[in-house]
DNA sequence: TACAATATGTAGCAGTAGCTACATATTGTC
DNA sequence: GACAATATGTAGCTACTGCTACATATTGTA
């Protein structure tokens, strides 16, 4: 047997619903680092004037070293623009995406806070459900609210 | 100056909530795909008798090779046992951690499935979503299904 | 202007996760 | 037992994320 057979079974026919599930859930967290990065530029751009590196590392609790390389990922991809020394501005697709974070954001934690969930606690877990709820799930998440 | 003053503030004192949030966020990443693993070995023990990397791979949708890397850095932090050529076992700890998670990946679907959302998002949802659910907003979850 | 503080950039390391290609072991069947 | 099919293992690549240490640029202030 030269090859492996079960590598082409796979890609044809991943296998249940599971499998499914961790390959959305990869593909998910490729994106959730850019969507915190342009979220948390689109909040200093607009309550500082601007985004620095240093502000970034603080806001998120990692040093300037993995900001800067995270940053020219997303400039490579086309969300954010930078010159050595200078501010970070979002891209429209950047402006795009954040926005689009930012009400996801608040729709999550207003609907945990409707569970009676602390609001230190509807903050964190927030932070790392949104990058999750689906569409559909957002939609409920709001339908819900409407109702309470 | 010699060296960076900023990485010594934010070790003390990170930011704000954001800043946490990412963190917590980052460290459950780590032990998400441990999680994944944990809660599939034990189904297909339950459901096949054994389980093998072939089953693994077939489930997760990855290459047997990942399988394999991921089995060895599992068996070092002491969740599975494994032995060449032979079927894959959950140590106590293994065990124990794939309950939790069955028990709570069964509550976050059950509670999207009580908004109104359908079975398939509900899934593909939880998912994601599980490994990010604190004890409080689990509580909170199944507080509300009681009520409905 | 000069100096110190701060900010930014770069080099290079570790760890994790994914892959293909190839090598070897096991298993099922004639 | 032999052969083919399947399963498992290994080597080596890419990419992402994190870090420390060091180098350079910018900025604020005496």
């Amino acid at each position: 047997m030269k090859k492996t057979t079960r590598t082409a079974k796979d890609t044809v026919r991943p296998s249940a619903l599971q499998a499914e599930s961790m390959q959305q859930t990869r593909r998910e967290h490729a994106s959730e680092i850019a969507e915190d990065y342009v979220e948390a530029i689109a909040d200093l751009a607009a309550t500082q004037g601007e985004a620095r590196v240093v502000d970034l590392a603080r806001r998120l609790g990692v040093t300037h070293v993995t900001v800067n390389r995270t940053l020219a990922r997303l400039q490579r991809d086309g969300f954010v623009s930078t010159q050595p020394y200078r501010a970070i501005f979002l891209t429209p697709a950047g402006l795009k995406l954040a926005a689009s974070c930012q009400q996801r954001h608040t729709i999550v934690v207003s609907f945990l806070r409707s569970l009676g969930i602390s609001e230190k606690t509807a903050e964190l877990d927030a932070e790392g459900i949104e990058h999750h709820v689906s569409p559909e799930t957002l939609t409920a998440f709001q339908r819900q609210l409407k109702k309470a």
